[in-house]
DNA sequence: AGGATCACTGCAACTGAGTTGCATGCAAGC
DNA sequence: GCTTGCATGCAACTCAGTTGCAGTGATCCT
């Protein structure tokens, strides 16, 4: 089981950035505190609107996103729209970021799938692969 | 065996463009010529480069790559560093459009690997998987 | 072959994501 | 509480992608 709690409260977040020994801020804390509560991909646009309001900037918020990648608290992720995305890594399962994503090329929706539905043979595990996604159309747009 | 030469000719390229019923331009016989040539995943901007020259409009060569790709002469791929690749399909296999693609986070180099790497279960051949993209750090990039 | 038409082209300008410099502010350590 | 240096806000910039518009030329028709 990870270390981390699957509720995370303030105390949590706020214990996360002093172990890895940085700065405990408000706009870190209020960043943290929405991925945790969405726990989903998240872009740098989508969470600078859902955090705006007063004396909070994009810039910063771009650079917390980067500092607290960096230090191993958020994982960065591409779904292939040109956007790079951000979520707490280790929320459910300690395997989250190596799942597999499917990514409809027509809706745009983006499915979580089990480790188990792609399973890598030969080439593919000579490197190290820590990302698998799938593109394509899903099952609902191709119904139409 | 596709109906696609393994050399693409300038005749072979103008029939390709008459086929599709849109225009022959000087254009795009350069931007199919120069893919044809590479046979590899090409952007749009790397593309503008190797065309630069007189009167190539960065504009024009982007809606001639959509185009392109609207006609299906083109497919447009996406190796997750936020820039959508270009290519001729179908130009050494049928199922090209299909093979997996490693990517490598640290050197960024794109490898092909055989189709048979990768296995599809369960949940995600449920959806029309259209595109197998593996991301991690290559072989040669672990070593260091 | 000559003319008409409309898709294609070139230029310019704009959007949106990502990124950086710099002066000010404030968290953490003493 | 005081100092130090990381964090912040603001502004501005890059780069890929995208669009409007006027002029050009590939294709079709006669």
């Amino acid at each position: 089981m990870s270390r981390k709690a699957r509720l995370l409260r303030d105390d949590d977040l706020r214990q996360l950035l002093v172990d890895k020994g940085i700065r405990v801020t408000g706009q870190r804390m209020a960043i943290l505190r929405e991925l945790a509560k969405l726990r989903i991909p998240t872009s740098h646009s989508e969470l600078t609107e859902r955090l705006a309001g007063p004396g909070l900037d994009r810039a910063t918020i771009y650079r917390n996103l980067l500092s607290l990648t960096e230090a191993g608290l958020l994982v960065r992720t591409q779904l292939g729209d040109n956007v790079w995305r951000f979520e707490l890594p280790n929320t459910e399962s300690t395997e989250h970021n190596t799942h597999p994503h499917f990514v409809c090329n027509d809706c745009g929706e983006v499915a979580c799938l089990p480790r188990s539905s792609v399973a890598l043979r030969a080439e593919a595990v000579r490197n190290q692969v820590a990302e698998i996604q799938l593109r394509g159309r899903c099952a609902a747009c191709a119904r139409e």
